[in-house]
DNA sequence: CCCGGATTGGCAGGAAGCTGCCACCTGGCA
DNA sequence: TGCCAGGTGGCAGCTTCCTGCCAATCCGGG
């Protein structure tokens, strides 16, 4: 299956009726749930359900980002946050799964399962991530702080300046910069300056 | 004008009557001709026009890059790349002027302009990008090489590993690796790592 | 007023990355 | 065979980046 409208126009019925929604994701602007192309984007109903959902931390690097993870919270989603790099997957009920595969010019690609052998092996992985992920809460507080640098920092970075230059701009200390940029790093998951730079703009944050 | 399409729809009719195309791109999935969603994408016919084209180098580190270049210069258009970045621009006979602007979650902007005055500015601008940039051909022997290194060194590089184990797994000396990279990096024309790789992203290279 | 926690930023030492230089292969080509 | 051109990779010296340590500073609560 390829592209998001073709996975929301076939899928948006059994979201409909699942009363138990795992999923895990990267970004903010992907799945059914949260297709771009609205301001506003349409959040489904939760009343009676259960709803969990991971994410990486650097959803919360963006105001609308961490906008988005509150009103689903509200709504009575559960949601965690991990640190380690995760593909994205949407588990229904135990009984269907649906996998994202390589991003390609003409939009993502999905694969729908519903071998319950499968499903089961997949959701078994979606458990043991959950358990190994924090809650939001958690990382609510510890990223407000690096949230208010982040837009100058990247920025920054994406000038392709020394850091020397970078903490001037910022009117800030090298010290300090590099912290921030290590900060930024661990927030993307990433180990090195390329792999946080192409990290940060498939999070969207540039 | 917002999206791909909204700008595809409103300005084939002027595409189809224009002689004298000029284009600024960075990469090959934007702009009306060459839009994603088609394998082979659909090439204006070029009969008795001028077309001339600009793009950066880091359209010649693929394969797929490099073929439809050499289609559209098959077809009769001039194409030259600028090591110098360069915003997307197309000018229809000197009178009609599109400009893209930031990308946002929906896509594209665009603004279409007329005036005489802005357009006749924004070719000379275009006619100077024109004269200091270089042919294709040039271009093209030079990337032949490194375009073979591209895919693992960028895997490499996206994995966030040191140099020193990426040049070990690519069976590569350390100073090669370091070359590749630096090679690499100027066609991408980034000057930090973090650059090159929001780069190589922007690209599609990833 | 003082205290404790948080943020800052200098310093130092080390790790990683960058690049000019040059010697060494290897594969054409006369 | 001799020569040339281009890719390779070690080395050295340099820059940039990373981080633990610690003192200075700021700020809200008691």
């Amino acid at each position: 299956m390829r592209g998001e409208r073709e996975l929301f126009d076939r899928t948006a019925h059994l979201f409909g009726s699942a009363t138990d929604i795992a999923c895990a994701a990267n970004t903010l602007y992907t799945w059914a749930a949260s297709r771009p192309g609205t301001g506003v984007r349409p959040v489904p109903d939760l009343q009676g359900r259960r709803a969990r959902k991971i994410y990486l931390p650097s959803v919360l690097l963006n105001a609308a980002g961490v906008e988005h993870l509150r009103l689903l919270r509200e709504l009575g989603a559960q949601i965690r946050i991990t640190e380690r790099e995760i593909n994205e997957t949407i588990i229904l009920d135990g009984r269907l799964a649906i996998l994202a595969a390589e991003v390609t010019p003409d939009g993502r690609s999905y694969t729908v399962l519903s071998r319950p052998d499968l499903v089961n092996g997949i959701s078994s992985l979606f458990e043991a991530a959950w358990r190994s992920s924090t809650d939001l809460a958690a990382f609510e507080t510890r990223y407000a702080e690096l949230r208010r640098h982040t837009p100058r920092l990247l920025d920054l970075l994406l000038s392709g300046c020394t850091d020397e230059t970078a903490a001037r701009t910022m009117g800030v200390g090298l010290r300090t910069y590099r912290r921030y940029v290590a900060e930024l790093m661990a927030a993307l998951g990433a180990t090195s300056r390329f792999q946080a730079g192409a990290r940060a703009k498939e999070a969207g944050l540039l």
